[in-house]
RNA sequence: GGAGAGAUGGCAGAGCGGUCGAAUGCGGCGGUCUUGAAAACCGUUGAGCCGAAAGGUUCCGGGGGUUCGAAUCCCUCUCUCUCCGCCA
């Protein structure tokens, strides 16, 4: 969420970020100064009320201490008026404060002045690329090849879990656990401290990264133990330091973690879902940062080069694209697609998602550093993919098949696979 | 799963229903002393909210209640620990 004394400040900033976001709903924020100003006058007015309620609680204390039991009555009796009206502020208190809260949970991050603004995927910017795209026609789609070698059987997953539960099985599971290792121990290379996180989380964790209320009906739930499995690390990975305040020179905490991922993608259809290109369940590592806030933008392109190099160290030619802001979650302020080439199906498939949320996680969760003067402030927080699994597995198997149907191993993958020149 | 104990500030640990946001110790920060450091001594040191500030207010695991007044009493939930059972 975003600070109410921003936009207090910034109402126009905000809506205009709101209706770039495609949010046409700019009432809202209206509504939240609105329920802000009536909620701090009320504030005004149970405070002012409070204070002579306990200035004579005190002083009854004090005159029962000196056994002067009359006065103390005399006392006592007045405070049944102010009692009440107490009761009744805290009730309109309660009623504005989670209204308030409410509203500002449904507002948008606010992009950064860096982002274009468009409306749709059309609208995105290539930011990069690199690499040659293989063009050949005899290249056939992963789901061909899996099939052939027996590396992937979407049908026995089918019969055991469903649609979207793969099941990987000898080389096609190697190179599964080879990308995860290689993945993890590049990020470890560059500062990222590896984290083995929960899959399952509870409702106040989703809450803080955001897929609550935005996004619930992505995640598979756990109802009966109120938990939510997770659709991303980022959930666990985030949630790690909330309620916490980190220590200034501790910045910036990066963190790598691999977990599956579970999601629900109801609507899906098609192309899109064809092979490994959606699946209920995926491998992903996943990179989050703690940052100061100047730095913030900074790490986010250093967050974007940390994935990049990884798909160069694989030698599969991608894009990087900056995603408009029509094009943007609702908790981002600046965001980068990674989309990595797959010769067999002759289309971009993204491999990573590196944001920028600001403070609309940290504000949520209440992680903080202390500045330099020893006063918390909101950090904050961001994360990409480094990288997700199956799409990876697609490009790579469909890149590197040979016209024989072979599938040669990426240089930087052997030492993970035996040695092998082969998968 | 069964039985018992507990949850207080960064940590440890006090706290007859009234002046307790909370003793004390450790740790942190600042200072005195010292060539420097250690030790010793002095001071300081939780967070949220309202407020330009002064100041006010809320928070002793969460929620509810009793009371003029709750860290302290009652109810409830969650979690932790010990013992038993089960178990990768």
């Amino acid at each position: 969420m975003l600070d109410i004394a921003y936009i207090r400040a910034n109402a126009d900033l905000v809506k205009t970020g709101m209706q770039n976001k495609g949010e046409a709903n700019t009432a809202l924020v209206d509504r939240v100064l609105e329920v802000d100003e009536h909620w701090r006058t009320k504030v005004h007015e149970i405070d002012t009320l409070r204070s002579t309620s306990n200035a004579r609680s005190k002083e009854i204390g004090k005159l029962m201490g000196q056994g002067r039991k009359e006065e103390a009555q005399a006392i006592m009796a007045e405070t049944a008026t102010s009692k009440e009206q107490i009761n009744q502020l805290e009730e309109e208190l309660a009623a504005l404060a989670a209204e308030r809260t409410d509203l500002l949970y449904r507002i948008p991050n606010v992009p950064h002045t860096s982002v274009p603004v468009g409306h749709t995927d059309e609208d995105n910017v290539i930011y990069a690329t690199w690499g040659e795209p293989v063009q050949e026609q005899w290249r056939k789609p992963h789901w061909e090849l899996a099939k052939t070698h027996q590396w992937i059987d979407f049908e026995r997953g089918v019969k055991v879990s469903g649609a979207g539960f793969p099941f990987y099985l000898g080389s096609g599971a190697r190179l599964q656990r080879a990308l995860i290792n290689f993945f993890l121990n590049t990020a470890a290379e560059r500062g990222y401290t590896e984290i083995q996180a929960p899959y399952f989380v509870n409702e106040v964790s989703a809450r803080g990264t955001g897929q609550i209320p935005d996004k619930e009906d992505m995640m598979y739930t756990v109802p009966r133990d109120g938990f939510f499995a997770i659709p991303t690390a980022e959930v666990p990975v985030t949630n790690f330091h909330r309620d916490e305040i980190l220590e200034l020179q501790s910045l910036p905490v990066k963190y790598c973690g691999y977990t599956p991922c579970w999601r629900r993608e109801a609507g899906s259809y098609g192309k899109d879902v064809r092979g490994l290109n959606r699946l209920h369940q995926f491998d992903k590592v996943e990179l989050v940062k703690f940052v100061h806030p100047d730095t913030s933008y900074d790490e986010l392109e250093s967050l974007r080069e940390d994935a990049e190099l990884l798909l160069q160290a694989l030698e599969l030619p991608y894009r990087t694209l900056l995603m408009c802001t029509g094009d943007m979650g609702f908790t981002q302020s600046k965001k980068y697609d990674l989309e990595v080439w797959s010769p067999g199906q002759q289309r971009w498939l993204e491999v990573s998602s590196c944001s920028n949320f600001e403070g609309f996680q940290a504000r949520r969760m209440m992680v903080r550093y202390r500045d330099e003067h020893g006063k918390p402030q909101i950090l904050h927080t961001l994360n990409g993919s480094g990288l997700a699994l199956p799409r990876i597995v697609s490009a790579l198997i469909e890149t590197y098949q040979e016209e024989s149907g072979r599938v040669r191993v990426p240089t930087v993958l052997k030492p993970y696979l035996g040695g092998a020149e082969y998968l």
